[in-house]
DNA sequence: CTAAATCCGACTAAATTAGTAAGGTATTAA
DNA sequence: TTAATACCTTACTAATTTAGTCGGATTTAG
């Protein structure tokens, strides 16, 4: 039940987009320098979160990564969503019907339920006016 | 974000106890043939609930486990809690002073509490309840 | 005594994770 | 036009975790 520091650093770094808004595209170096991550781990990262739609890069001199829509728009779950795969803790396959209580899957259901709401309204703008190290 | 299998399995050998409660202890033989999961590794993970102090054991012919508490009591969270070490998605050391930023930190939180909430806010009886199939 | 069961620790194969590395491709400043 | 910048892509690797297996010791009912 951990989020993978992949995805950790993807929401880190989308913080740092978030906070660099409005200011043209971030390059690469410039967050993983600020945040402390693997540049070319992260290039891997930014390219997941590209194919996802949630960023939009720019090639070439004074390119980089931006948002693709505005920090109020933008959800953590969107990002958890995009680099965890999914966020269902549950592996429900068609052999349901020989497992001798579906109760489970509902328990996973309701987790994963609960998971996504969460995440699903939690905004990068929210999370910019968090103080630093308030823990 | 998943689940691990180890986890599913221990959720599952959980209800199985809890349908079987007021009937004496189960032995590992019956829940595994029942549910459909290897024997041995039940064993490791029966053996972690005991000493998480929410089942209990007796050795010997007949033997077997039981809940320690009723099912009404006995909650998803805790079963949860004991297997996967921790319901905690963040990783946060003494170092975080040398993080750029914490909000990070307090996104994994607000999951964590989520995740926190909801499961413990799951019983077993409630899971009885829940028919088989219904998805 | 012996069969049924928990208990315990060590071991292993496979999968996942967290990166590295290397080279290719597009863009633009000069 | 060319050189520099930065994204893009794929392949590889070491370390860790996961999902078990195995062998034997201990306990207990009959």
């Amino acid at each position: 039940m951990k989020v993978s520091q992949r995805t950790e650093y993807g929401i880190r770094a989308m913080i740092s987009l978030a906070r660099h808004y409005d200011n043209g595209p971030a390059s690469i170096k410039e967050i993983a320098t600020g945040e402390g991550i693997p540049g070319a781990f992260l290039e891997q990262i930014m390219a997941e979160l590209r194919r996802g739609g949630i960023v939009e890069s720019q090639r070439g001199v004074n390119g980089g990564y931006m948002l693709s829509n505005s920090p109020s728009e933008t959800s953590v779950g969107t990002v958890v969503e995009i680099l965890e795969g999914s966020l269902s803790p549950a592996r429900c396959e068609s052999d349901c019907s020989k497992m001798p209580d579906c109760s489970t899957r509902t328990v996973l259901k309701r987790i994963e339920e609960s998971i996504t709401e969460t995440l699903d309204n939690i905004y990068l703008d929210e999370l910019l006016k968090v103080g630093v190290h308030e823990q």
